[in-house]
DNA sequence: CAGGATGTCTAGCGTTGCTAGAGTGCCGTC
DNA sequence: GACGGCACTCTAGCAACGCTAGACATCCTG
């Protein structure tokens, strides 16, 4: 392969990861419903159909900026999960990661988990999710049989809170309350 | 007023209904990305302006659809709280009943809580969701001063695990462990 | 230096939500 | 009972959307 070509190559990648910054930016700053394929072209100076030599559609480019999400918020869990070295506060310190991650983020966590994307099963097909949600089973002791279920119910919780108070269907303030509440239930399991 | 308009009024309320009912039963058969506003105007056999007519827009329409939905989830779960007596058996009830209201009908609950709308704060203004939600409120002791924050985390998981089941990011399957688990944890409070 | 492949752009298609203005028919009044 | 006016509905069209075809330019290869 010539030395040309590697460059190509190498700008073309620069130019995939723009457009799925680009969308994630004008997406938190104007909404999802701003990002149009008319202002995401306009905003990489580029026009329209290169967007589609990328990505297949708009859906696509919206499922890579919420890949990267995934990825971003399994280093943010991590990271809380091994401040803390004691497995209750460990618990805790992730769900509020989990909960700050969403809120300081709306537009890219909209991306990640509500919009509507055929990103399924937290599993093989895209790690970084798993990767993200292991944070919260490791969080319980590795012996623990049912921890998988826990943590898809402690998963569940959180993202309800998330988005319940991000529509403003639940007070946005009292946030720490029903986080407390959460883990002190659900923490010390019977098993 | 004369008895023709009260007729013309009449008629217009009845299509009005007719209108959302229509918007609903397209949503669940096909899912909300083919409700068009001419799919809606030809379903109900009317030109498109008419349907602008009775709403601002198809936001309006949706949520409209939506405060329809609301009316049926309090019913829903009211009628399941009130079959079992004992209050540990009654958050069971209300907690599966809606699990099994979120599944059956998919498109309407995605109307109701994920679709972009402007319904605020599930209180004075919309008192269809504040009954909803009170059916959980009601499954706690009133003497409990924290049941309006617990039923907040309550309905937050009910709504996490709703969504994430039906987008396929936790198994389908184990609903019934997953609800087991919540109400067993959630259940019993200190206070 | 020509030929071909690669890459980008202009222009446009079909569909969307929504609206203006014409046309129609029904009502209440004299 | 004819008529003027009003309420109502429809046809036609606008701007913006996601997406694509085909022309044009540019660069590497033989």
């Amino acid at each position: 392969m010539s030395v040309v070509k590697e460059r190509r190559e190498r700008e073309r990648a620069q130019r995939h990861q723009l457009i799925i910054t680009a969308a994630r930016e004008l997406a938190e700053t104007e909404g999802w419903e701003a990002v149009t394929t008319r202002r995401l072209a306009e905003r990489v100076e580029y026009s329209q159909p290169v967007l589609y030599s990328h990505f297949s559609g708009k859906d696509a480019i919206v499922r890579a900026v919420a890949i990267d999400g995934f990825g971003e918020l399994a280093a943010h869990l991590r990271r809380a999960r091994l401040a803390d070295s004691e497995p209750r506060q460990a618990l805790h310190a992730v769900c509020r990661a989990y909960l700050d991650f969403a809120i300081e983020r709306p537009a890219l966590y909209q991306a990640m988990f509500v919009m509507p994307t055929d990103v399924k099963i937290a599993d093989a097909e895209t790690p970084q999710l798993r990767a993200a949600i292991d944070e919260i089973v490791s969080c319980f002791r590795p012996d623990n049989a049912r921890r998988e279920l826990f943590a898809e119910v402690i998963w569940s919780a959180l993202h309800g809170i998330a988005v319940l108070a991000d529509s403003g269907r639940i007070p946005p303030h009292r946030q720490e309350e029903r986080l407390d509440f959460l883990v002190t239930q659900l923490a010390d399991t019977p098993s």
